[in-house]
RNA sequence: GUGAAUGUAGUUUAGUGGCAGAACGUCCGGUUGUGGUCCGGAUAGCCCGAGUUCGAUUCUCGGCUUUCACCCCA
């Protein structure tokens, strides 16, 4: 029996599921402080409304396929944002959601990205700027929590559209246009020009990189204005990035995506959009890139427990500290010697010896497994370790 | 989806057309009131299928995995 996992499927054991978990407690705890209530949706939904966003689109191409016993035509969910639209009926405005989970998408793999993949959103349907703003924040918030140093770009969709419109670039090579501007990160002028070329718009190049001030002039450059001074108000800079389109999903107005200083890696992105016709805004992380990118380490077992003959008070002691909130690993029926190597193995910071000598005393030997320090508590004490 | 490279114990890897070796890990013991060191022992592997061959882990072809590039990227 092939027990391989599935092309794009991996598992996570140990300290790597530990580092995951770590992670999307960060970005759970930050998307709550800012006012974000969960939402849980089908991982499973009807084909035609998984690719109702983008019903010519290629993309299609990448969605899972399923097919029930009733023969019902069913796919993977590739994103959370198409399920809002049901989510957000009845719902007051603004309606403010957030969701961590799988997504699923048949496509390449390459590094950081698999085809099972954690996506952890949060939007507000019925926004204004300062929802933009706010998504940044916390978006910021996660990335110094997570010891990772970033970058903040933001652009306008209607802005370029305005650009374009003012020279004449057709309706119908608008889209590959943006597409072409988007890989200035990418790819060297030269070959962007070369790429231009084609809809005869390589003197978009020009204008695209003038300098911030050059922008003044356009109409929809007020709303990236607007969206820096909230965020000075909050804190903290973005950065004006004019070519930046994230793709051509829906988007209709601020677009942003957050980058890694050290790698040339995009950790996060979003922007406006339309939820049926409210205009809504969101932002959304991508668990597998900040997971190979972040360096910060999984919670640790606190406490082993080692009943050396006193089973009935060692469990006693664990419940105890468990009511504490201390998360304790309890053995029973291992050597001395075992139970130690196991503590060192797992990381554990301390173990505490529940045995005769303790009882006699009514104190327990605490001892700490970095400085290898011993200590005689009484339980009250060990309460607070 | 296209093209290239890749695949040997759980992991990192050595090697061969004729018995596949190591390190780390894991398990057992030295050590039933003390871990990280040390010592002894055990465990387990040539991605899958077909072909060539007396014999294939090795060569050929196909599939699959992983990596990289293209395409695309909520």
């Amino acid at each position: 029996m092939n027990i391989q996992t599935v092309k794009g499927f991996r598992d996570f054991v140990g300290k790597e599921a530990q580092k995951r978990v770590k992670i999307k407690e960060i970005i759970k705890e930050q998307f709550e402080l800012y006012g974000f209530e969960p939402a849980e949706t089908p991982t499973i939904e009807f084909k035609e409304f998984v690719q109702s966003d983008n019903p010519n689109d290629e993309a299609v191409r990448d969605i899972f396929k399923l097919e029930d016993r009733g023969k019902r035509k069913l796919a993977l969910r590739y994103e959370f944002t198409f399920q809002l639209k049901r989510l957000a009926k009845n719902q007051k405005l603004p309606y403010k959601r957030y969701q961590i989970g799988y997504n699923f998408r048949d496509e390449p793999i390459r590094k950081g990205r698999t085809r099972q993949f954690i996506q952890c959103d949060a939007d507000v349907v019925g926004s204004s700027t300062k929802d933009e703003a706010e998504c940044l924040k916390l978006g910021k918030n996660i990335f110094e929590r997570l010891n990772t140093p970033v970058k903040i770009y933001v652009n306008n969709r209607r802005l370029m559209n305005e650009i374009l419109v003012s020279e004449k670039i057709e309706e119908k090579n608008r889209n590959q246009v943006i597409r072409e501007l988007d890989k200035l990160d990418k790819l060297s002028k030269k070959e962007v020009a070369d790429n231009l070329k084609k809809f005869n718009a390589e003197k978009l190049l020009k204008i695209f990189e003038q300098s911030e001030k050059e922008f003044e002039k356009y109409n929809f450059y007020k709303e990236i204005m607007e969206l820096k001074k909230i965020c000075k108000t909050y804190g903290f800079k973005i950065e004006f990035k004019p070519f930046l389109a994230r793709g051509l999903s829906y988007y209709n107005g601020i677009v942003f995506e957050i980058w890694s200083k050290e790698l040339d890696v995009s950790l996060c992105g979003g922007g406006s959009y339309l939820v049926g016709d409210i205009q809504s805004t969101g932002i959304t992380f991508g668990l597998e890139p900040i997971y190979l990118l972040s360096k910060i380490e999984g919670d640790r077992i606190k406490v082993q427990i080692i009943s050396i003959g006193q089973d009935d008070e060692s469990i006693q002691l664990a419940e105890n500290l468990r009511k504490k909130g201390i998360s304790v690993n309890l053995l029973l029926d291992k050597s001395i010697g075992k139970a130690m190597d196991y503590a060192n193995s797992k990381g554990i910071e301390k173990v505490i010896f529940v045995g005769k000598e303790e009882i006699a005393k009514k104190k327990f030997r605490v001892k700490d497994m970095k400085t290898g320090k011993e200590e005689f508590l009484s339980e009250s004490n060990v309460l607070k370790v």
